[in-house]
This record gives structure tokens, sequence and C-alpha cells, in this order.
DNA sequence: CCAATTCACTTAATCGATCAAGTTAAGTGC
DNA sequence: GCACTTAACTTGATCGATTAAGTGAATTGG
């Protein structure tokens, strides 16, 4: 079996607690006996047991990450949760992947965990309330809808100024008619994009043009629904596609449709994604930095988890630069 | 605080042995007492404090995840991830995950875990070795490079047999000469395709044409080395692109190229994704089947920890169908 | 009817660490 | 020289569960 606290303190002839104050550096122990200590511990490759530690001090050394089930294809959440996963492991906490949680857990509780991060928390989510009904320190990316039990922290980003960014480089790039495309109404995210959008149609007498497709769905479907959306000289000449991926497909589609991207049409994609940056031509897009954002959701968890509950969630932002390219 | 066994065993006038198990479901209560505790636990809300159970039995009832942490956009990484959570949610386990594993811990240890999952060890990896190190079962999806520990399990792909059918298609599309496009060389999987490429070539008295990029070129290098690569009537007249992602850009740059992909040249994936079938025109590509990939590692894994570690590793295989679209 | 077995529990040890509360010896101040 | 502090430890309780061993009562067998 593994080496204990207890063999190295016999081997050492002092009593357990004695090699507890060396290991954490408590004093107590006088400089001669802590070499002495350290010096054993270095030889029988003692290693500290995290659980006998964690259920002392009621502290795991771990945190729980929550993601959506959906829309976790193309790079944005591994991004994420390896910004969270370095920045925990900087601070030695480790990172719990917890997929699905169920609503109502019987006598089976979360997995030992000091704190949770929900990744933007969809409206739908059972599993999402459930953590948020827990006593224990959330820190959520981006804002949980209303109704739902309020979070301990909230990370955003700049969707408002993103989204109004996007649009005012439409205008200046000459665009008549900017239409927005979404694939989902039910994350915070889309919500605000949709929200920013229509504050800046209003802005400049814009009629707004909004289409919502299923990432799912069959090419021919979108075909059929984006050839009205974009048609020359009626539809829309600049979209901003948000979602994830999407963007490299609709540029697919209009290409198909006789569009030249960049020229007879403009598109911005809402995700930056190397994708972006390989296509021909290269897509503008709005860099949401996935990796920063895990890593403030992780950072600020951590800071919490010292402090008593804040009245109100404390909010972090996380800047989201547009990348210019050649398509919009 | 939360309700703890003892708290239970108060209110029911029992000891806390007896509360013990019920919750265990053995037997040595009479009914009348199990339900009587059974509805004290459901009132009082108690949940399992894990780290207790688990520095008992020690057996902390979660795996760690180790995964390279180059080549993590795109979706791969993601699925795979998932796939093993779900599998190890199903036996109530969960998923800890390790990041850039120090190859010297000092008195620290790994998080607790009962076992490890390796993703794609690469050869350069020094947290891999410091893994497979320690006497904890192992898993490893894809072989380690000789040389490492072996690890109690492997799941694998059949890289082999992909490879085969891949390049069969194109002579059977009447490709003449196909060639192998890699994105790194440290990769096991990168090199049985080379392997097999290399096999096939002389199964067919076909000159093998192997190019390596780096996945983050810029375009303009990427260009000047594909195209000579592909100058027609010279060059290759279809492509197997490895390495996942880099398949739509290379689709993109043979279009700038002058190239009609699926017709003046064939283009096939390694690493099948969203894009692929989104992309204009679809892209032939092998699925890999990430999520089943991770499943089968976590359900391997989960098999092993009850076991001694065999002599030979046990080995466990997940098809990957080639799904078959107009590119190629 | 007595020994043997089964049942329904309880007691107490245990997992590996931490930590409050002692204990002993040496040092300090006046 | 006596009271008091400080340093360097040790003791023993504790976190929350599991589990081997024990106990007393009821049941069974011959």
């Amino acid at each position: 079996m593994a080496v204990t606290l207890s063999d190295v303190a016999d081997v050492a002839g002092v009593s357990t607690a004695a090699v507890s104050l060396v290991l954490n550096g408590k004093k107590g122990v006088s400089n001669e006996t802590r070499q002495r200590i350290l010096a054993i511990l270095e030889e029988t490759g003692y290693r500290v047991n995290r659980l006998g530690r964690a259920l002392r001090q009621s502290r795991t050394g771990s945190v729980g990450l929550y993601m959506p089930s959906s829309a976790v294809h193309f790079g944005y959440y591994t991004e994420t949760m390896l910004g969270v996963a370095q920045a925990l492991h900087e601070h030695d906490t480790s990172l719990l992947i917890v997929p699905n949680a169920p609503s109502d857990l019987g006598v089976e509780s979360f997995p030992p965990v000091d704190g949770f991060i929900l990744m933007e928390p969809h409206s739908d989510d059972l599993g999402v309330e459930a953590i948020l009904r827990q006593e224990l320190p959330v820190v959520s990316g981006d804002t949980p809808s209303a109704g739902l039990p309020r979070p301990w922290g909230i990370v955003e980003s700049p969707n408002f100024a993103s989204t109004v960014e996007v649009f005012d480089r439409f205008r200046n790039g000459g665009a008549q008619r900017p239409g927005l495309l979404l694939i989902d109404q039910v994350s915070t995210w889309a919500g605000e994009l949709e929200a920013a959008y229509r504050r800046w149609c209003e802005d400049h007498q814009s009629e707004p043009r909004v289409l919502v497709v299923d990432i799912l769905e069959p090419n021919d479907d979108l075909i059929a629904k984006l050839k009205p959306w974009v048609e020359s000289g009626i539809g829309c000449d600049a979209i901003l596609a948000g979602g994830d991926g999407i963007a490299v497909r609709i540029a697919g589609i209009l290409r198909t449709l006789g569009h030249r991207v960049g020229d007879t049409i403009k598109l911005i994609s809402g995700v930056d994604s190397p994708m972006m940056e390989f296509h021909t031509p290269r897509i503008t897009a709005v860099d949401l930095q996935p990796r920063q954002f895990g890593r403030e959701c992780a950072e600020l968890l951590l800071e919490l988890l010292d402090k008593p509950r804040p009245v109100e969630p404390m909010r972090r932002q996380v800047s989201a630069p547009l990348i210019a390219r050649e398509s919009g």
C-alpha cells in the first residue's frame, strides 16, 4: 500500500502531527527535525492522500463543471473547459465534469466538490436548477434566465457591444439590409444577440431580419430557407451568423446560391474558430476568447470559495474583440 | 451543516451501522426498522458524503482523464470526453480532468481517482509517463509508444483497415496518384496511417506521396506547399487528409488552386465532423466515432478496476466506418 | 430441554489526514 | 528565584462513512 503520514512519523520517530506541520509549512517544528522529516518524506516517496485531507478540512480541492449537452460540437466548449482546467490547476484544484445532472438525486449526492461552474445555463435544463439550488458556491458563464436561483458569480461577454460593432461594420461597409441568423433561442447568448440587433435596427431605421435555423437541418432545407432570405436586391446583403461553426456552412450555401461571400454579400461569424481563419475567403468573426472566458470563471469561483455568499452576484466581463477578415 | 449518517441514526434511535446497512441494501435490519430509517433518510434530505465513503473503502468513485494539450481544436476531443463522461455517469462514477500532468509532483499527489484514461498518448508527453508509472489502472485510447510502461487496457480504431479502405476507394474511383497529408507525426494514429499507406503503395506498385504540414501554418505557405503536390497531371489526384478539420481547409485551398473537389481531385478526411457533412461539396470521411470511443475507454477501465492487473493489456476495438459523400 | 443457529442489531476499529488542547523543557523579565 | 512566555512537540478527538466482531434474544433441531 501507499505510504501514509503515520508511516513517515514512525520512521522519523515523531508524531503524525509533527509531520503534518512540516507538510503544511507551519511552525512548531525545529529546523533540524523539519529537515529530517523532509528527507524521509522524499525517500519514502510519500504522497498526501487528498481524501483524508479533504474529509478533515471539508474542502475537496475540486470544482464541478456543468455544460449543456447540446451544441458541444466544434471546439468552443473544449477551449472553455481547457481554460477552466488550466486556471484551476494553477491553484491546485481539479476539475470534475458533471454530465447531465439529474434533477433528483435521491440519496446519492453530487460528487464531492467545493463549488460549481455552470456554462451557458439553458433555460430548459433541469440540471442547472438542481445545481443552483444547492448551498454551494456557483459561478455561471452567462446569466441564468430569470426565475432560477441566482449564482454567486457571473462571467459575461459584452454581447450587446459586440453585436452593435458587427452591424456598424456592415453599415460602414455599405450594407443596406443586414440580418441576423441564429441556431437557437434558449441560450442567454442568442437572446442577447437578438435583443441587441433589434435595438440597433430601431436606432438605424432598419427593418429587422432574423432567421432561426436548426444546426442539424439537412442542407436542402437550409438552402430553401436561405434562398429567399438572401435574394439579391431584396434579401439580406450582410449576415451575422450566431452559433459556433454555422458560418462556414452558411458560406458554402451562399456560394451555391451564386453569391460571392465578402463581395456580393457580407458574412460575419458570432463565434471565432480556426475554421474562420482557414476558410476561403477568411471569415470575420467575434472572438469570444473561450479559453480566457473559462479561466475567468474558474478564478472568480476560487475567489468566492473563501468568502461568504455575496448579496448580489459578482460580475466579470471578458472582452470579445472583432477579428476583421475578408468576408465582411 | 449537512445531515450526516449519525444525525439520521440519532433520529431513528439506532446506530450508524444500522443506517449504513440500510443505505447499502444489506441485510441485518428488520423490514420494519428499514422502512422507518428510509423514511427518515428521505425527510431529513440525507446525502451520502462521498469523501467519507471513499476514505473508508479506498475507492473514490471517479476516474481521471488526460488529454494532449495540442490538437484540442475542433470537436473531436469534446465528443470523446462526453462519451467518457456519459459511460462513467451510468456507473455512478465521475470524471476528473487532469490538464498537463507534471512529471514530478513532489509531495502533492494526483487527484484522488481510481484509475486513468489516457487519450492519444503522444510520445513526447511527460505527463503520460508519470501517469503510466503509477500503480493505478490505466486505459489508453491508442497504443502508447514503445518504451513507456504498458497500460492495463488499450482501445483502438482499425486505422490500418480504414486507411486501406480509403485508398481502395480512391483507386476504384479512378485515381492514379493518391497521396497522404498529415498534420503531425508524433501521434500513434498518424504513424499508423502513414505505415498503412506505405504498405498499400507497395502492394499496388504506387509511389508513396506523403506531405506533412503544420496546422497553424499561414495559408500562403500552405498553398505554396500544396501547389506542386497537386499539380494537374503530375501531382496527387486524390488526398487523404489526416487530422481533425484540416480537410475543410485543404478543400478551400484546392479550390483557389483551380481544382474542383470531388471532380478534378478527390478528397477524403481522416476524421469526420459536422463540417464534413455541411461543406459544399460534402466531404467523404472516416468516422472515428469519438463518442463511442470514449465510452469504450470508460467501460474498459471500469471493468479493469475490479480485477488484478492483466499480464498483457486488454484490447478493444471501436469501428470506424467510412462515410461516403461527394468529395471522394 | 439444551446446544446450535439465525436474526437484529450495537460496539468499536478503521480509512488518512488535521488541529485544538495539552505537556515538557528551556528561556525571559524583574 | 519565581512567575510567565515561547518553542517543540505529543495526545487524542475529529471529519463521515464502512465493517469485522460482538451481544442478546428468539428460533430451531434432535
